[in-house]
DNA sequence: TGAAATCCTACCAAAACGCTGGTATAATAC
DNA sequence: GTATTATACCAGCGTTTTGGTAGGATTTCA
């Protein structure tokens, strides 16, 4: 499963946010309520977006979390790295280094960097304002 | 991680056995001590292969596995599928009737589409055939 | 009969996943 | 300054998946 549950929440809370950009910063606690997703699970998950410089979390009375850009600039790919720490589809293509001691005579490498390479153009070209709607 | 070790181990088995066509059955025994993966292991990656009608697996003295077809009409794709279960890159697109209840006004879920199509297509488009050079 | 090999079932440890609880900290309102 | 609202941070926990092991049953050939 190369998207878990921590990318699809991230998604769809932004594309919550998103659709509500004029209000300021959004609490929380409606997010999660009107997504159906437990409070304390999408608190860890957003916080990596607020890390990942994606979401502004302001603290206190009236806080809440807004977007740091335009939906247009955000790519689907920086939400879902920030969400899920990785994207590539095969352990041999996390790390620089590459781990494996066979990658130098492996016959399946290049196979999996092109996979790796047209899920990130994809991603890549695919931004969250594409995905705002009138949607709930 | 969209492919676990079951799949890449099982297309490097593969590529093994069709680069030693000729000689006709080759026990697991050799394959897993060639690949440095342990025999016991692949067994029951094999076996799936077996399953998947991708290997023939022959019992006995001078038995061992051989593939069921050309490596050319062999795709990717269906290696995959049958060492891995799914190639779906979301639990969404898992089983035949969509499970989550939201699908229907999901605004995410076009996009989870496009990606796994972009997946599919790529891993369709290659068979074992590109894979074989002279290898180990 | 015996050796070589695939088949089959069960089990196990470690990691990842999905989630919960408690506490600290900051900002606003009174 | 205190109460309220809200994010930030950290630790733990049950379940599932992953990666691997163990042992035996079955088939085939010599």
């Amino acid at each position: 499963m190369l998207i878990s549950t921590r990318g699809r929440y991230a998604l769809r809370v932004l594309v919550d946010i998103a659709g509500r950009q004029t209000e300021g910063s959004l609490p929380l606690k409606e997010i999660a309520a009107r997504q159906g997703i437990s409070e304390k699970y999408l608190e860890s998950i957003v916080r990596d977006l607020v890390r990942g410089g994606i979401l502004v979390g302001t603290r206190g009375k009236g806080g809440g979390y807004r977007l740091s850009r335009e939906p247009e600039a955000l790519p689907v790919s920086e939400v879902l790295m920030a969400a899920e720490g990785t994207l590539a589809p095969i352990s041999c293509l996390e790390g620089e280094a590459a781990a494996c001691p066979r990658s130098g005579e492996c016959p399946t490498l290049p196979l999996w960097e092109g996979l790796n390479a047209v899920i990130r153009d994809y991603l890549d070209s695919h931004t969250l304002a594409e995905l705002i709607r009138k949607d709930i």
